[in-house]
DNA sequence: ACCATAAAAATTGTTCAACAATTCGACAAG
DNA sequence: CTTGTCGAATTGTTGAACAATTTTTATGGT
């Protein structure tokens, strides 16, 4: 007969499933998700009432939601007026690219675990596969994947929270670009050569390869990205 | 465990002055203030009905603002149980140090502005002056400039707001340390160094230099905390 | 038709009171 | 020493109310 030493191992994450999130997070997973795929667009005005109706919620719950959002950018307060899906103006892509620049440069020059490496390595096999099958929704998935994958070499979860903000940010101005393919198809092979000069031990190198990589990525973004402005 | 009573005391006539900002951003800027400056320290609980009462907010705008907080991790969430002020881990100052190798690093290795050394220069003789005088909580405050304006040297606004809230948050460790002294005395002298470094265009020594000073600070932050724990 | 402007409607900002759900301490029983 | 239970305290969430502000509509003069 088998004697279980420790009942309570592997008990921990159970947890997370019955006493779920306050509702006020669950509104604001449900959201976030809909910003994230598009289906609220940029400039898209979120009104408490229709919204506190629609999820059955009161509006102080959601309103604490709007709050969390806001914080992380993907919606902006206007007081008096309402809360809006973001529009990135070209600072915002620019100051976001420098961002990128800086931490994940700092992620490829470190000496990387073999976990993280294992990540990167799927990130860009996914990205092949699915530009193999002309399905560039996914590689831009993938690629999210690989960059996520990148900042996680700093070993540090503060890191790894901002980047997951800032691709959600980023998406605000993907989803307005309507040709995916041209704006993701450039960089899966470029994924391939980032990573072989990081398996290779090459930092230096690979630092510099991101940055210029970075630097092209930003300029066919800003290229012909020409955001509604707000009305004031 | 450090149960502080009395949250409350001397937060009664606070919230005077004329309402630019919401009401709810507001009451997060005065317990901000109380937080960074030690009044409230790690683990004091936020009781909803005292603080309400004493700020003269309604429940729904405290807990508007203490969301606010949270996502800043000064306050720390913890469901049916209430708020708190946050209670850092020895592993959460490590992943601040990390950050700031990361995001202070890449500042001093790019060419700077004069704004921004100007900026550097102010905080290095500030330091030094309330060093002389023996004001240990000045060098701080002089300190955590010096960092803040080397930061600004990537000239990114998100990098800027990181910044700034990773120093609020590095505030609660230094606020349980008895020791100001010995905590900010080995630094001004090696800020002023810093300094030179970057003024005469050695980025590469600059980072380096940069990297070794934070391993230091850490060490020197870490070798005596203990923090108080929760307990579940 | 044009435009200023006043009235009306809609929307957000904030408060309040209520109640359910959960935690916590004390105390009793096994 | 563990377990169970009661009750008080606290948070989670709701719904309604009202003030402040913005937006829309209606109005009237030129």
């Amino acid at each position: 007969m088998v004697t279980v030493r420790n009942a309570v191992a592997g008990l921990e994450g159970v947890r997370s499933r019955i006493g779920r999130a306050s509702v006020a997070e669950e509104v604001a997973d449900v959201l976030r998700e809909r910003i994230i795929e598009g289906v609220l667009p940029p400039g898209t005005q979120l009104l408490e009432g229709e919204i506190s109706e629609a999820l059955q919620v009161s509006r102080n719950t959601l309103r604490e939601a709007f709050r969390l959002l806001g914080h992380e950018r993907l919606l902006e307060h206007r007081r008096n007026k309402g809360v809006f899906v973001r529009i990135l103006s070209a600072a915002d892509v620019a100051d976001l690219y420098r961002v990128r620049r800086v931490i994940e440069g700092a992620g490829v020059r470190r000496t990387p675990s073999p976990a993280a490496l294992a990540a990167i390595r799927e990130a860009v096999t996914d990205a092949l596969r699915a530009a193999e099958q002309d399905d560039w929704t996914a590689v831009g998935t993938a690629n999210s994947r690989f960059h996520q994958a990148i900042v996680t070499l700093n070993q540090s979860p503060r890191l790894d929270e901002s980047m997951r903000h800032l691709l959600a940010e980023l998406r605000l101005v993907f989803h307005v670009m309507k040709n995916q393919r041209s704006l993701h198809e450039p960089f899966v092979e470029r994924n391939r050569e980032l990573l072989d000069l990081i398996e290779a031990g090459r930092a230096e190198e690979a630092g510099r390869y991101l940055e210029s990589y970075l630097d092209d990525a930003e300029k066919l973004l800003l290229q012909d990205y020409e955001p509604e402005r707000f009305r004031d």
